[in-house]
DNA sequence: GTGAATGTTTACCACTTGGTAAGTGAATCG
DNA sequence: CGATTCACTTACCAAGTGGTAAACATTCAC
């Protein structure tokens, strides 16, 4: 009857096998740093508080990325991986033309809601310029080319003004971006930040959006 | 002959009474934390710093405020007032309806490239959120009202569609602010931030604004 | 079981940070 | 002219920063 587990279970945080356990580890490090990194900001977060938010010490992270530098790099990376793997499995059910954009608008709303230092993430970061920015960029390269290359072919269809795609594509992210993220301003305008707000900031935005960017 | 100046001439750096200098020294560590704070951020400008690029040292800098924060508070007032007499010069001789947008969005295009740091730093404190974030959503407020009452206005008139006011402002400033700033999502579509991709910037945004806001 | 690899901690360091205390030289004022 | 105010400097400090070195405990391979 010996179990085909022939590791022993022993204690509850000691579960799964050594580099299971790093894995771990290096996750949930990674995930407080998003956090912090997305709404405290990088300069703001020291690898000190960081680590004592995990019940670490600074070294445990310092050893598995050799400076803070490094860590920002993995965080992005990590980042960019999930916005990817969110919009890639909208676009896979969206539609077409119009509806292809309230998918996508949804879905940063979506992300706004439950997991808004990612967003947040982004800001920083192309704040923050050089190399952090510029892989960034290159990260998301590949999703951005996608956008344009819809942009052009619905206005090649006729169903979109036709203007700069990329232009287009930048008017739209800074707006969509905006109405998620611009707490100060929103709240400068009497719009708190709660989830019944939200819904209607969703419901402006996507009619902003559609005037300017569907032939009528 | 005796000259009706009674104060003496003496050099070139000692001109002016006593106040007068010592406000212009103020002016001049004001501009340069607006300079630094709006380009690099607050975390990242430190004290020394700030007063070696004045000449100074940083003990000047807190005989004339109290503490950095108290800095950034003055700075934030002087940016409001610039932005305020910006503005309110350009609206003083706009039109109406549409041509007023579009004298507004020149405006901070003009400002985007002769004073790039002012639209910075008003990001940056509202990136800071807090106290600081605070007092410049309380001290643009009117302005914010202006254009809400304006928006209205039009609507009323038939002349913009119909929405919230509010939340139009939100989505036309991030997009306004977005095109202006965004340098790296800009760069990830292909334009370098040169005075040329400027007017073109400008040109897409208008009409990508006009097409969401005018009643066709 | 033994030795090596691995993940983590404690101890430490050089450096920077915002901020305080005291002193200095010139302009101003009586 | 002498006293005082003013703008500023030099000297200093405690706290915090990212990062290094070495010790330590656990797990793995043999």
């Amino acid at each position: 009857m010996a179990a085909t587990v022939t590791a022993p279970a022993k204690t509850d945080r000691l579960r799964g096998s050594r580099a299971e356990r790093t894995r771990e580890t290096e996750n949930r490090i990674l995930a407080a740093a998003l956090d912090s990194f997305g709404t405290a900001g990088y300069d703001a977060t020291s690898l000190d508080a960081l680590a004592a938010g995990l019940g670490l010490s600074k070294q445990a992270i310092l050893y598995h990325w050799p400076s803070k530098a490094a860590l920002l790099d993995a965080v992005i990376e990590r980042a960019c991986l999930d916005l990817i793997v969110e919009f890639d499995g909208v676009l896979r059910d969206a539609g077409e033309g119009w509806e292809r954009i309230e998918a996508i608008v949804r879905s940063v709303f979506r992300v706004a809601i439950r997991r808004p230092e990612l967003l947040g993430f982004v800001r920083e970061v192309s704040r923050l310029g050089g190399d952090a920015a510029a892989r960034i960029s290159a990260d998301l390269e590949p999703f951005v080319a996608r956008a344009r290359g819809f942009l052009q072919r619905e206005m090649d269809a006729g169903s979109f003004r036709r203007c700069d795609p990329g232009l287009l594509f930048v008017s739209a992210y800074s707006a969509v971006l905006g109405a998620a993220t611009e707490v100060e301003v929103l709240r400068a305008v009497g719009f708190e930040p709660t989830a019944r707000a939200t819904v209607v900031r969703r419901r402006e935005l996507l009619s902003f959006l559609r005037a300017a960017i569907v032939e009528p």
